[in-house]
DNA sequence: CAAATCTTTCAATAGGCGTTGAAATCTTTT
DNA sequence: AAAAGATTTCAACGCCTATTGAAAGATTTG
């Protein structure tokens, strides 16, 4: 629970920090990111100055622990950057964390290292399914299983043209911005 | 694990349903949905004929339970629908079941019933933040706390037109199915 | 209306995952 | 180089949620 870094007594402003903090968190969930990620993330946006780990801690509520690698998934996300301790004042010694404001970056960077990494790994589990179907398709076997045979693969087939489109219009919106769902449209609209 | 309705050892056909479902399942459960939910609707989707609940169970592995669940589950996203037993072979009495086929429905829904609730949530959560700091602006305190109140209530600004905009750009998406992030490109580009 | 079949409900279970907290490691200061 | 300070690591914990399985509830058939 924020505390003012001064003393006890949350002032307005230390609660309005938790409120979006917690709000920021909860976004991260949605997004399955852990909410720390985003109630540190938020914090740091808040905050004029570079903030330390241990002021981190203080006013997310998070153990040291979690701090230390939150922070290093948000770095590693590029969404929060490290400071130089500024040289007129030399006096404490810890490393010192800034926000990240490109939030374009950020999204697209998202899109691009895991959204799309999700669709074609599912590209690729069924174009595997459509093999072993289409290795099937050899041996013969009774006319009504070989209907099914077909029918599976004309489905799978449509699911694999599904994850193409997906595929491109993700990668296009992470390099353009522009999204058009168009292709989904009409998809499947017709009897097999 | 599927298995041929017929008997025992499991066709590659069997196999790739399998395969399929699961990898539906991993894509249901990447949207925050339940696997079971995208294996359920896979094998009904590969299915020439509809299906009983417990046909479901034997080709996903579910318990009947689970399905059942599912299944309701399902038909309240509008992603499963019934049918009547065909009226020529009256033989059995049970519920059956065909997977829907507009990809663009379902897609358009889910924005609309989920994303677009998230991000109106976290706008209020914005703006109740930005209340508070409002009125504590009232209260006149050193000029330092007066400086820091207005870094912070810049910033939640900032974070209530990102919202604004993503609710937005949602809407958009949501019922013309074009979207363009252009919004984002330039944002939070400047000094606060 | 009783019997058989099918479906739903729900308390209990299992498994995954985020967080903790203290020990270990690394860094700076004197 | 020793001490103090700061950070990272990681096994253990607790929460949350999907799934189970059996019992209760419907529905259809004889």
């Amino acid at each position: 629970m924020a505390q003012s870094a001064q003393q006890h007594t949350p002032s307005p402003v230390d609660l309005a920090i938790d409120q979006v903090a917690h709000a920021i968190g909860e976004v991260m969930e949605f997004w399955s990111f852990k909410p720390s990620m985003g109630r540190v993330w938020a914090v740091l946006y808040l905050s004029r100055a570079p903030l330390s780990a241990e002021e981190i801690c203080c006013r997310t509520g998070l153990s040291s622990g979690s701090v230390s690698m939150t922070l290093n998934e948000l770095r590693l996300w590029g969404v929060v950057g490290r400071v130089q301790p500024p040289p007129g004042s030399p006096g404490r010694r810890r490393k010192l964390y800034v926000a990240e404001t490109d939030v374009w970056a950020m999204v697209t960077r998202v899109f691009r290292e895991r959204e799309l990494k999700q669709v074609r790994r599912t590209v690729q589990a069924l174009e595997s399914a459509r093999a072993l179907l289409a290795q099937a398709e050899a041996e013969h076997t009774d006319p009504d299983a070989q209907e099914r045979l077909e029918f599976v693969t004309a489905r799978v087939q449509r699911l694999l043209e599904l994850g193409r489109s997906g595929e491109r219009m993700l990668a296009r919106l992470a390099d353009t911005g522009e999204l058009s769902l168009g292709a989904l449209r009409g998809w499947m609209g017709r009897k097999r």
